[in-house]
This record gives C-alpha cells, sequence and structure tokens, in this order.
RNA sequence: CGGGGUGUGGCGCAGCCUGGUAGCGCGCUUGCUUUGGGAGCAAGAUGUCGGGAGUUCGAAUCUCUCCACCCCGACCA
C-alpha cells in the first residue's frame, strides 16, 4: 500500500481527555475516532489490525473445531424474558421498542438466540457436542465508558457457545477452548496469563479469564512463580495464618488519637506496624448492620463478602447509620462494646491477632491491647473477606503470592443447564430420555485486544505492534522519493519486491520532510522500517531497523530484498 | 445515579475573577525557498465562545437553566 493511496490521519497532540497511553495513541495514529461516549469509528489503519485479530481468532476457533455462525445484534425481548434476564439485567441492557411497540434489546452477549437456536435445530444426542461461534458488535450500555475502546459501550466480541449431552463432554471442550485461547494470544504476541476467576452474573461454575499483563490493567491478579496458581484477586483465596492466635500480654487501654482515623495515621502515631491495627467497616444488609474487622494493612474484598450468608447484596452504612449503631463517627468505630444486635464478621487475618488496636467507638479515640474472649466477644463470624496481597502464602501451599495488573480479554466459563433449563433446551439421549443440554460460552474481546496491545507494546514515540496484529509489517521510507530518482527507483523496487513475497508493505510516497515521515511511521507502530535516503545509497547501504531496535542496522542495496524476505516470512 | 471538573476555529490552550464585540501554538490553503528527525518566509481561510433564558447601553466574561463530555466509586470482553 502507498501511504498517497492510503489514509493516514496522524497528529501530533492528543484530545486532552484521553487518558489511558492506548488511547492517546489511538486517536494520535488515526486508528479510530469517537462518535459518542463509549462508541468509535475505526479508521483504515485501525480496522486492518482489526481484522488481524479478528483472522487470527477465527483460524483457531475452526481448527479447534467450532463452527462460525452469524446472530442479529438486535433481539426479541421474550427471549430475555424467557431466561429472566430481562428483570435481571438492569440498565446496562439497551431497551428499545419497535413501531409496533414490540419490546426489543441490543444483545449485550447472545446466551439466548443461541439456546434457542439450539432447541429448535438440535434434536438428538447424535447432533453433539456442537460449538457455534460468531464475531458480532455487542452493546453494553456501561455506567462509565472509559479508556477509549478498552471499556467501550460498542464493541466487538467473538462469543462462542458450545452444547453437550454431558457434563464430562462440557469439561473436555473447556480444556479444548483453554488450549484454544492459549493458543490465540500466544499467537497474537501478547503476554497473558490465564486466571481462576469469579463466575460473576453469567453464572455457571468453572471459568477461567484471559488476561493482557499491563500495568493500566484493571484487574488485579494473583499468581504463584513457584506454581501454576494464577486467580483474579477477586476470587483468591487468603489463606488463615499459620500462626494461631498469641496470647493476650497486654491490658486494653484507651489512647488520645485526634484526627487519626485512618489505620496508617494511627500506627504511625503509636509508632506501631500496620499489622497490629483492625479496621472495622460498617456495611448493611436489608437493615440489619454489621461490622466487617480488616487488618489494617488489608482490603476489603466485596466479591467474598458478598458472598456470606446474609450480605447479598450488602452496601456500605451511612455516616448516620454508623452513628446511630455504635453512637460513634466513622474513623474511630471497632468491635469493642458493641450492642448485640451488630453482628461482627472478622476477617481470618484478625481472627489470628492479639494485643490489637482498634477504634474505641468514642470519637478522637483509639484502644491498643485489646483481646478477643477477654474485651470483646469472639466474632460472630470468621471468614476470608480481603484481597490476597503480594507475600501471602499461595492458595495451592507452594511458595508466596505474587501480584500483577491485567487487561480481560477473554473469558471462558462451564455454564452447565442455566440457560438451556430456563429455556428448556433439550435433545434426546441414546436412551430416548429428553434432557436439557450442558452447555459452555467463550468469550474474546476483539476489540479490547487492539487498546491492550497498545498497553502492552508502546515506547515515547507511539505503538510498538507485535508483528502477528500489526496494521503492516514493514515500512518503507524513502526520504526525499519525489526528488531523488535513485531514492525513488530503489524503493519502487523493494515495494514491488516485497509486495510480491506476500509481505503487508507501506510504503510512504508523500512528499514530506524526513521528520514527519519517520515520526509518523514510528506513532503508528510498523514493525519493521527500511529507510532508503541519497545518503546511504551514495555507499550502497539502505537503512533497516526493528519498530523495537534502539539503532538501525546497514544492508547493502543489493541484498536488502532478500534480507526483508528472510527476516519476514520466515516467521508466520 | 452520587461526588468533582471542563465546554472558546479540526486539535491543544489563553482570555472570564475586574463586561467594551476574540487571541496564541499546531493543523489547513496558495506561492517561493528548504529537505536524514515533526522546516522558513509571505499571503490567506476557518468561531452560533455548548444550547436557551435573564441582567446590562453592551455578555465568551455576571445570574439561572438545560445539554454534552471528562475524572473518582458499583460492571465486564
Amino acid at each position: 500500500m502507498r501511504v498517497s493511496q492510503f489514509f493516514l490521519s496522524t497528529t501530533k497532540e492528543a484530545p486532552a481527555d484521553a487518558e489511558i497511553v492506548s488511547h492517546r495513541l489511538m486517536l494520535r495514529a488515526g486508528l479510530i475516532r469517537r462518535l459518542a461516549g463509549g462508541i468509535y469509528s475505526w479508521l483504515p489503519l485501525g480496522l486492518r489490525v482489526v481484522r488481524k485479530v479478528e483472522a487470527i481468532v477465527r483460524e483457531e476457533m475452526n481448527r479447534a473445531g467450532a463452527i462460525e455462525v452469524f446472530m442479529p445484534a438486535i433481539q426479541p425481548a421474550e427471549l430475555w424474558q424467557e431466561s429472566g434476564r430481562w428483570q435481571q439485567y438492569g440498565p446496562e441492557l439497551l431497551r428499545l421498542k419497535d413501531r409496533h411497540e414490540r419490546e426489543f434489546c441490543v444483545g449485550p452477549t447472545h446466551e439466548e438466540v443461541i439456546t434457542d437456536i439450539a432447541r429448535r435445530e438440535i434434536r438428538s444426542y447424535r447432533q453433539l457436542p456442537v460449538h457455534f461461534y460468531q464475531i458480532q458488535t455487542k452493546f453494553r450500555d456501561e455506567i462509565r465508558p472509559r479508556f477509549g475502546v478498552m471499556r467501550g459501550r460498542e464493541f466487538t466480541m467473538k462469543d462462542g457457545y458450545s452444547f453437550h449431552a454431558g457434563y464430562d463432554d462440557l469439561v473436555r471442550e473447556y480444556r479444548n477452548m483453554h488450549d484454544t485461547y492459549t493458543r490465540i494470544f500466544t499467537r497474537m504476541g501478547l503476554a497473558f496469563r490465564a486466571v481462576a476467576a469469579d463466575t460473576g452474573s453469567i453464572g455457571g461454575t468453572g471459568s477461567h479469564e484471559f488476561h493482557v499483563l499491563a500495568d493500566s490493567g484493571e484487574d488485579a491478579i494473583a499468581y504463584c512463580p513457584q506454581s501454576d496458581y494464577a486467580a483474579n484477586v477477586e476470587l483468591a483465596e487468603a489463606l488463615p495464618p499459620a500462626a494461631p492466635r498469641g496470647p493476650a500480654s497486654e491490658p486494653m487501654k484507651k489512647v488520645p488519637t485526634p484526627d487519626k482515623t485512618r489505620c496508617e495515621d494511627v500506627a504511625a502515631l503509636l509508632a506501631l506496624p500496620l499489622q497490629r491495627t483492625v479496621k472495622a467497616i460498617a456495611v448493611v444488609h436489608d437493615e440489619a448492620f454489621h461490622l466487617l474487622l480488616l487488618r489494617g494493612d488489608h482490603d476489603l474484598n466485596e466479591i467474598k463478602t458478598q458472598k456470606l450468608p446474609g450480605l447479598d447484596p450488602f452496601r456500605f452504612a451511612t455516616e448516620a447509620e454508623i452513628v446511630r449503631h455504635l453512637g460513634c463517627k466513622p474513623g474511630y468505630i471497632g468491635p469493642v462494646g458493641v450492642p448485640p444486635s451488630v453482628r461482627v464478621i472478622a476477617d481470618r487475618s484478625v481472627a489470628a491477632m492479639s494485643d490489637f488496636v482498634c477504634g474505641a467507638n468514642d470519637e478522637g479515640f483509639h484502644l491498643t491491647g485489646v483481646n478477643f474472649g477477654r474485651d470483646v466477644p469472639e466474632p460472630a463470624l470468621v471468614a476470608d473477606i480481603r484481597n490476597v496481597q503480594r507475600g501471602d502464602p499461595s492458595p495451592d501451599g507452594n511458595g508466596t503470592v505474587e501480584i500483577v495488573r491485567g487487561i480481560e480479554v477473554g473469558h471462558i466459563f462451564q455454564l452447565r443447564t442455566k440457560y438451556s433449563e430456563a429455556m428448556k433446551a433439550t435433545f434426546l439421549d441414546d436412551q430416548g430420555k429428553e434432557r436439557v443440554f450442558e452447555m459452555g460460552c467463550y468469550g474474546i474481546g476483539v476489540t479490547r485486544i487492539v487498546g491492550a496491545a497498545i498497553e502492552q507494546g508502546h515506547d515515547d514515540r507511539g505503538i510498538v505492534w507485535p508483528d502477528p496484529i500489526a496494521p503492516f509489517r514493514v515500512a518503507i521510507v524513502p526520504l526525499g522519493y519525489r526528488r531523488s530518482e535513485a531514492v525513488r527507483k530503489h524503493a519502487d523496487e523493494l515495494y514491488a519486491r516485497l509486495q510480491a513475497a506476500g509481505v503487508e508493505v507501506l510504503l510512504d510516497d508523500r512528499d514530506e520532510r524526513p521528520g514527519v515521515l519517520l515520526a509518523d511511521v514510528e506513532l503508528i507502530g510498523i514493525p519493521h522500517r527500511v529507510v532508503i535516503g541519497d545518503r546511504g545509497l551514495k555507499d550502497g547501504k539502505i537503512e533497516y531497523q526493528r519498530r523495537s531496535d534502539t539503532a538501525p542496522t546497514s544492508v547493502p542495496t543489493a541484498d536488502a530484498a532478500a534480507f526483508l524476505e528472510q527476516r519476514l516470512c520466515a516467521r508466520s
């Protein structure tokens, strides 16, 4: 492709509202343009990347035995009413009416439609297993779209759904997809990790997420370098402390801590380690008031907490509620002397503490030397309600846990019979008995991958694409294409040769100054670049440089084509 | 939805406090020069100052209101 016949739209400056590096670079490189909040157009250069991602996904899904379909983006309300999600889904589901006042939604996912297809088309166990997938536009009316294409409202997703006669076969396909996803993200040249995940609202049992590792990721992942353990921090278990609770050795004492409402401040004031403090978090479920106890250096895990009996769903108590139940403002609350109506739930690590520091339920005061059994009753419930953190023992018993951040780009679920039961999707088994399908579902965020790849691959000059998803493999940058016959001749020849070899090559034949050409090719992140200028040609040389290299390599012009063919055609 | 912030040419911003009829950089157009790291000179084009209402002789500027977008919290590919 010649730049003069393509469409590049790069800018030096990015709109001020683009916060995250991938978003800024996608705008600056002219990959996307915003149409409305969370809704983006793909410009030609960006679309090429999307198509690359799709092609890899499609190839590997086909290789894995899945079959492509294409379902409507607009779906009738009746199907969603059948599955019960019309009520459950909330405002994230974009609902609309047609001219006959019939209700529809813009599909955020396609379990209902595919289950409807399966129950109409599949009669016999002989037709099983089957796995349908599609690559399609979804719409989720996100509360807060942000980060450009990484959390858009409209986005492209590969979603696959498998149907099985029995659970064992579902597990087989689930493993098959685990392997397939691993292959897909490996092929794309991304650093990623598969992690055990919470099943969330989609329901079902087994579930893994695939995360592209990036510091800007919205999710925290706990993994163990000594084993293959990896889980979303939402889910990762914090084991109980190995050491049992020590004996009480200090008397309980009330100490003034004016204006010290955070554990960090109290610990600093008392010159004690943060690990000796206990924070209390007040939550409410159905008007019942609960006090959650966490060690000062730990964070509450809301997902785990939500799963406790009597806490689904919970919300944080208001200041007024806290004052009403504890007679004290937040910042100084604690478990000592609370009325019996308040249920005290302690994290496992708190339950093993002795001589700890906590709020005194008296504004401006904390207590030191507090002990369960002596100063405060044993907690009503001891549970794992905190996030694991770096250095915690790995839940699988090997070594300790590290935390990295990730961007979720894939998710696989064992749905089991949730939708097939709700929608009465059945087949006849080999005994002639009617049974519901076992189902799996498997998603990949196609457009999100584009952003995630940039988060992982960029420098201060722009994008650094991995070869397999780059919009072009190699860029030829002639310095003085319109001025120097020699430059033009060499550039054209090399261009023709690489095209003939099937390499996706971009020839920048614009009449621009060298600085502009070089800055653009770096900004748009083409992985390989060849610079041809009179200065090099004088010595019979051209310059080759990988986008990730720091310095160019000189190559004799005579060898240039062969050099590049060998370098670019060897790998897939 | 709650809390905070911003809306001025395509993009990035100043002007607003203290009203007097809009400016800078980038980009764009034309010409000449320049050409190995985002050129120089010259000439130009582009603004309902987010919308509406009000105060005033006069509003980008003050007041009210609506809208949009962004940032922080509950979602998920």
